[in-house]
RNA sequence: GGACAGAUGGGUGAGCGGCUGAAACCACAUCCCUGCUAAGGAUGCGUCGGGGUAACCUGACCGAGGGUUCAAAUCCCUCUCUGUCCGCCA
């Protein structure tokens, strides 16, 4: 959520910088005139509950010694009237004020370059160079191993399409792809955690999913609960509501989930093999950090990510997002894209954000800092998907006679 | 799923319909003492918001939402969650 005060103060700059997010600004507009609304609003209310409040007080005093009380009474109900009638005001742009201010995406950070679409994103750098293949490299799905590790058919009579079902060497390198993530992020001081699969609404608003994204998640049945899209979601929400101390920051977690998500825009985007399923496995870095650390905590979580696929001999690329192809809550992202020599091109792997204050707005995460309350700041990064990098490793290594070599970091894990 | 009990500030935990935003203790912060010494003493200390240069004034909040009342943490209803016992089950 953004800072409605700033939205009534400095209206430019808010709106100027939603601007490279593409942001209809009547939203903030209508946003900053509701807030507005809201604040005189509150100013005829309050004096009326201040007189409802000390004339009760007199009322009970009044009755102790005996006096007569019909008049205050009297006067007491009519007020209580008046009171009524300003609180539904109050109370429905209350309403009103939620219900926009939690669909406006957070504003980029200054540094974010201008753009429309993930063709405007700017590549920072490139990390190890390409293996050059002696013969034609082959996707993922075509590479005669496959055939033994990676079951599509089945997975859609399971569940539906978009989901597989890994065998062998396949199943086992997963597994050890996790194990290695968790230690290597372990390594570098992140705190593994492992957290619910399933949340609730509450959980879902303080990362902003929701009320925004409902179509993209799997929700259950008959209950106010959700599939999570992603680890982020349960380990930011993990202090949600709370205040931490200034000395317990930076936070830095490590957690290992499963990730569901409809993909409801993406209908006909990549069908083929397992780049896009609505069930896939990630490492996820979590960080809370002061607003003063989270510039430094941000380029520790891409450089574990960008070391951790050096490690595994992956080349990949930084890819700094544009304005337009920013996400809803973040302020900054760099994506780190692996390169699939079968696709003859880059694709995302990670996707490493800081959302500044935005959603420690929305989950009410604080920190004690020499006596006041200030928000903190959450990041977030993915170290990495294991699907893909599963199908990064077997496209990088695959071999002539159309087996996969594994990396030797790996080995000890199988 | 059935029965009962509970939900109060960072923690433990009092709370009679008005004098309670809330005792006490712990934790924490600042200061004092250093002949009670792994101690003693003083003061401060919930959250969010409005007004004011400031001292300060003021609104809301005691799981959530309704209701009764001039007045609700306190009474009534609904829901959620937690605990215990029973049932079921990894």
């Amino acid at each position: 959520m953004l800072d409605i005060k700033l939205i009534q103060n400095d209206f430019e700059s808010v709106a100027q910088s939603l601007r490279k997010k593409k942001v209809d600004e009547s939203l903030l507009e209508e946003l900053r005139a509701i807030s507005l609304e809201l604040k005189s609003a509150r100013l005829v209310l309050e004096p009326l509950q201040a007189e409802q409040n000390s004339k009760s007080k007199l009322f009970g005093v009044y009755a102790k010694e005996g006096k007569d009380v019909s008049s205050l009474k009297a006067e007491l109900s009519e007020n209580k009237a008046k009171i009524a009638d300003a609180t539904e005001i109050v109370r429905a742009l209350e309403e009103k004020l939620e219900a926009l201010a939690t669909i406006i995406p957070n504003m980029p950070s200054p540094l974010v370059p201008e753009g429309e679409d993930e063709n405007d994103n700017v590549e920072l750098k490139r990390v190890l160079e390409p293996r050059v293949f002696s013969f034609t490299p082959k996707e993922h799905w075509d590479i005669d191993s496959a055939q033994n590790w990676i079951d599509f058919e089945r997975g859609v009579k399971l569940a539906k399409s978009r989901f597989s079902v890994l065998k062998n060497e396949a199943a086992r390198l997963e597994r050890a792809l996790i194990n290695y993530m968790l230690d290597f992020n372990r390594t570098r001081g992140f705190v593994e955690v492992a957290v619910p699969y399933i949340v609730n609404r509450e959980t879902l608003m303080g990362t902003g999913q929701l009320p925004k994204f409902e179509d993209d998640l799997f929700k259950i049945d008959g209950e106010e609960l959700f599939l999570i899209p992603t680890a982020e979601v349960p380990v930011t929400n993990l202090f949600r509501d709370e205040i931490l101390t200034k000395e317990e920051l930076p936070l830095k977690m490590t957690a290992y989930s499963a990730c569901f998500r409809k993909e409801a825009g993406s209908a006909g985007k990549d069908t083929r093999g397992m780049i896009r399923q609505h069930q896939f496995d990630k490492v996820e870095l979590v960080c809370i950090t002061t607003p003063e650390q989270s510039e430094a905590v941000f380029e520790e979580m891409l450089s574990c990510a960008s070391d951790l696929l050096t490690s595994l001999g992956l080349p990949h690329r930084h890819l700094m997002l544009c304005g337009g192809d920013l996400g809803f809550s973040a302020a900054k992202t760099v994506d780190l894209e692996v390169w699939l020599p079968g696709q003859n091109r880059y694709r995302e792997i990670s996707s490493v954000s800081n959302t500044f204050d935005f959603q420690a707005r929305r989950a009410k995460i604080r920190f004690k800092d020499e006596g006041k309350n200030r928000l903190v700041h959450t990041l977030n990064g993915s170290s990495l998907a294991v699907g893909r990098t599963l199908i990064a490793i077997m496209e990088n290594y695959q071999m002539e006679d159309g087996t996969v070599s594994i990396p030797d970091v790996l080995k000890k894990y199988m």
